[in-house]
DNA sequence: TATTACGCGTAC
DNA sequence: GACGTACGCGTAATAG
């Protein structure tokens, strides 16, 4: 394949950047439209032009040998605009996160570097390409180095130079020699221009030529020459530009690597330019053409001999990648349509069993192939890697196959490597880790309306995409658990997140009942609730509005019904529930809208959805637990999300009700006792707090008295009240601002409030520095397990971001170490269940609730089980209290 | 028509 | 702007 080397004048193009680009800025009012117009370009020319090699370079603030020659050189130039000065560093950045060379020395120019890489390269058989509309640089081109302007999409090539300059490239120097260059305040000869200087060229032919002669130039023109003789000898050296600058770099050094996702994404985000993120993630698999793994050596399996052969290959290598191809993304209604293997580097199987389509070859049956596969899939010895093996476990179970060895899950071991990354979906993975772009899913099975499901993509194709996917989860194995080691998390990986994997495997197959017939009434009821409302509001508004929209419940609020407008938003004024508050004693229709929320929210996202999404199969609702979304380390439930059920109010308790355990069953509930608290306590070494924990004291009264000095006895219920808000405020890096608008006490009083409780609880307040000062000092922060979070927020320039950064930095200890702990618990208990042949099944968790059935005979015994393994799965300095309770349904037991 | 951003609200 | 972590509904704007 042929080389081809981009070479970017850098400070020129900031330029062309910044005035070609309308003015942007983020909210902050950094100003962003040159970054925002070089982002384009880098984007363009990897689109439009695929190099394989680049190079971007800058000129440096240090004066040049140039300065040296005279002194005036560039004299004339003005400070950049105050827009564009914050950009150079944030385009520097830019460059450096797209992980293109980045090129600046002190004492040369960017033309000086691009010469004289120019030059190395075409002696390297590359075809260059110089990214600048600087003239100068028009002296470099020849057969094999072209320029080209991006801002017009205009190439110059060496033959283009006749016609401006009146010969090849090596006329430029002299044009400019003659005529000199205002933009660099170099002179020249006084009168002569580009057109004089060519014709003076032509008749003489060369530079020195004219100035040997110069005699024979009459009139003005001629005296002119004479007298400046040597500043156009200057300009010629001042023109001319270096070919043989000691860089000490390889061309290799170049080469075109994949962006640094991780990078761009903090960049564009601080720069709020999430949309140009996108089309650049979008665009990164055509742009950057990185296949780093062969597909040369992927077998279809068709007959039964030759799935033995395999079968007996990842026997003999003790560990294999595994993955299916279903129908469904639901593992709870997937069904298998192939089966893929992978156990070496080079070779990948996969087995159709399901493909229908008008020409299918036979294939070897679901069933027939599980029989062979058994041996393999149920011997523990054998270690099973996935990506995202939960889903594969669960649908291998629903077919009849119980996996045992699952050893290691590449998502997993991504999240804990970089848990900060929005996703650890597989063809991230192999970009990132392995310079490999994966057949997307889409590619095989097309999009929209033309979408076909997996049975239907021809063998050919969905041989490649399904080998593929066996084949780099085996490479992903290779590359990411030496890190999992290395790194420190082989505990956590190993003890706590690898076998919680097989304990919510379980838990969404158990999946949970469903009252129907309640939610039944419920809907009724909120729909009759609704329409009343919805006719009154209309009624005391005068007007008929869409009461789901906020923008025109704002509209009727404030501009018709003339209301105080207060908290804005990014497009408007606020609705919100604090806003609504405020209104309702003023007017009926902020308090009737008050009630169309509550019925609302109730009804479209939890009277109506979760029934419809009970599996017909099971009869019951199978929620799926995410273990690689939260940055802290918690898990999170989604389709349904099954944590964030309501509780607080009396109407969404009653959607709790609708939880329900099946005949001669109940529903426990076990969750930990104030665990961040107890958590902050361990962590902090603080005394007083230690000791109410200790004392097994109410820790919101506890905090009450010592920061009002009063006795326990003596605290008032607002005191007590204040007093929690605190405690919840400090686990989240609170503001006095916040505390006071909660409290309604101010923020000045609530500052003093702050100020008493640190000088009560001062090791928290000591936990809370030094927590911060480490985050600053190690740029992370990590849980008692060893989960460690990258906080790049904490070094941002930007007061907000960092101090957004500091409160991670508090936080994600706290939130981190109590997911750790019911992990662990969830881990061991689950064996104990098994291992004891206990009757409970474990439903949920909601990060500090476990949710049990139980047969209503063995409710004390399960009890006592869950408790004991929740309290002493780890020994703090604090004892962790479980409170538990039971019924026949969620509301009951909690 | 499909996707995305936003406002809002639920949980811990 | 001001308190951490999630998921998801409905509207409105935008892309194809």
């Amino acid at each position: 394949m042929s080389k081809r080397l981009f070479l970017v004048d850098g400070s020129g193009f900031i330029f062309r950047a910044f005035y070609g680009v309308r003015p942007l800025s983020t909210s902050e009012g950094t100003p962003t439209n040159a970054v925002y117009g070089f982002a384009q370009m880098m984007q363009k020319l990897l689109r439009d032009h695929q190099p394989t090699h680049v190079a971007v370079v800058f000129d440096t603030k240090e004066p040049t040998f140039r300065h040296e020659m005279y002194a005036e050189y560039k004299a004339n130039r003005t400070e950049p605009p105050t827009e564009l000065v914050p950009q150079f560093g944030l385009v520097r950045r830019l460059v450096d996160a797209f992980r293109w060379k980045r090129l600046e020395m002190p004492g040369y120019e960017a033309d000086d570097i691009i010469g004289t890489l120019a030059e190395r390269a075409k002696a390297g058989g590359y075809e260059v390409v110089i990214i600048s509309s600087d003239k100068d640089l028009c002296q470099l081109l020849d057969a094999n180095v072209r320029m080209l302007d991006t801002m017009k999409d205009k190439w110059t090539g060496s033959d283009d130079l006749a016609e401006r300059f009146g010969g090849g490239p090596e006329s430029v120097i002299d044009v400019l020699s003659l005529a000199g260059d205002t933009s660099d305040n170099i002179p020249g000869i006084p009168g002569v221009g580009e057109k004089t200087a060519v014709k003076l060229l032509k008749e003489f032919g060369s530079l020195q030529a004219v100035l040997d002669r110069a005699d024979e130039i009459k009139g003005k023109l001629g005296e002119k020459v004479r007298a400046h003789k040597e500043d156009a000898l200057l300009a010629r050296r001042l023109v001319e530009v270096r070919r043989d600058m000691d860089l000490d770099l390889s061309l290799d050094d170049l080469q075109l690597q994949s962006p640094d996702v991780d990078a761009l994404a903090a960049l564009l985000g601080e720069l709020e330019m999430s949309r140009l993120l996108q089309d650049i993630e979008a665009s990164l698999p055509g742009a950057v053409e990185i296949t780093s793994l062969s597909r040369d050596k992927y077998r279809l399996v068709l007959a039964e001999k030759d799935l033995t052969a395999m079968r007996d290959k990842m026997a003999a290598a003790g560990a294999f990648a595994l993955d299916l191809e279903t129908m469904a993304i639901d593992p709870m209604r997937a069904k298998i349509v192939g089966l893929s293997f992978c156990c070496d580097a080079e070779e990948a199987f996969y087995v159709p069993v399901r493909h229908g389509y008008l020409g299918v070859p036979e294939q070897i049956p679901l069933e027939r192939a599980l029989q062979i596969l058994n041996p393999i899939l149920e011997d523990p010895r054998l270690k099973k890697i996935g990506q995202n093996i939960k889903y594969d476990w669960i649908v291998y179970e629903n077919a009849g196959v119980t996996l045992r060895g699952v050893d290691f899950d590449t998502m997993i071991a991504s999240y804990l490597l970089s848990p900060e990354l929005g996703t650890h979906n597989m063809d991230v993975l192999a970009l990132r880790h392995l310079q490999h772009k994966t057949i997307g899913y889409s590619d095989v099975t097309g999009t929209g309306k033309n979408q076909v499901t997996f049975d239907k993509v021809t063998l050919d194709k969905a041989l490649d995409y399904a080998a593929e996917d066996a084949h780099v989860t085996w490479h992903l194995w290779k590359a990411l658990a030496p890190r999992i080691d290395e790194q420190g998390f082989a505990t956590l990986f190993h003890d706590v997140e690898m076998p919680l994997v097989e304990v919510l495997k379980d838990v969404e197959r158990e999946g949970v009942l469903l009252d129907a017939p309640l939610f039944d009434v419920l809907s009724k009821e909120a729909d009759e609730k609704l329409r009343a409302l919805e006719h009154d509001i209309h009624k005391a508004a005068g007007v008929e509005f869409n009461l789901n929209s906020p923008k025109q419940v704002s509209e009727v609020l404030f501009e018709k019904l003339g209301l105080p407008a207060g908290r804005k938003t990014k497009t408007g004024y606020s609705t919100d529930v604090g806003v609504l508050e405020k209104l309702a004693d003023k007017h009926a229709v902020p308090r009737l809208m008050l009630d169309y929320r509550v019925f609302h929210k109730l009804k479209s996202t939890y009277i109506d959805m979760l029934p419809r999404m009970v599996n017909p199969e099971t009869g019951r609702l199978h929620t799926s637990f995410n273990q690689t979304v939260a940055a802290t380390g918690r898990l999170s439930s989604a389709d349904p999300n099954l944590q964030n059920i309501p509780i607080r109010t009396p109407e969404g308790r009653r959607i709790r009700e609708g939880f329900i355990a099946p005949k001669g069953h109940v529903l426990l509930s076990a969750d930990y006792s104030q665990v961040e608290l107890r958590i902050l306590a361990h962590l902090s070494d603080d005394k007083n707090m230690i000791e109410a924990f200790r004392q097994g004291e109410d820790i919101h009264r506890a905090t009450a008295a010592q920061v009002f000095g009063v006795s326990q006895a003596d605290v008032t219920p607002e005191m007590r009240r204040q007093s929690k808000a605190i405690n919840f405020g400090i686990v989240y890096g609170m503001s006095a601002f916040r505390l006071g608008q909660d409290l309604e006490i101010g923020t000045k009083k609530a500052q003093a409030f702050i100020d008493a409780y640190f000088g009560r609880f001062s090791g928290v307040k000591k936990f809370i520095d030094e927590t911060i000062r480490r985050a600053k000092e190690e740029g992370s922060v990590t849980t008692i397990m060893g989960r460690r979070r990258p906080i790049p927020e904490i070094h941002s320039n930007d007061r907000n971001t960092a101090a957004f950064g500091e409160r991670i930095a508090v936080n994600t200890p706290i939130q981190g170490s109590a997911a750790d702990i019911i992990k662990a618990a969830m881990v061991t208990l689950h064996r104990r269940i098994r291992d004891e042949g206990r009757s409970l099944k474990m439903l949920l968790q909601v990060h500090d609730e476990l949710v049990f059935e139980v047969p209503e005979t063995g409710l004390e015994e399960a009890s006592a089980l869950a408790r004991e393994v929740m309290e002493h799965v780890l020994e703090l300095k604090v004892p962790l209290t479980v409170e538990s309770s039971s019924g026949r349904n969620w509301a009951e037991a909690h």
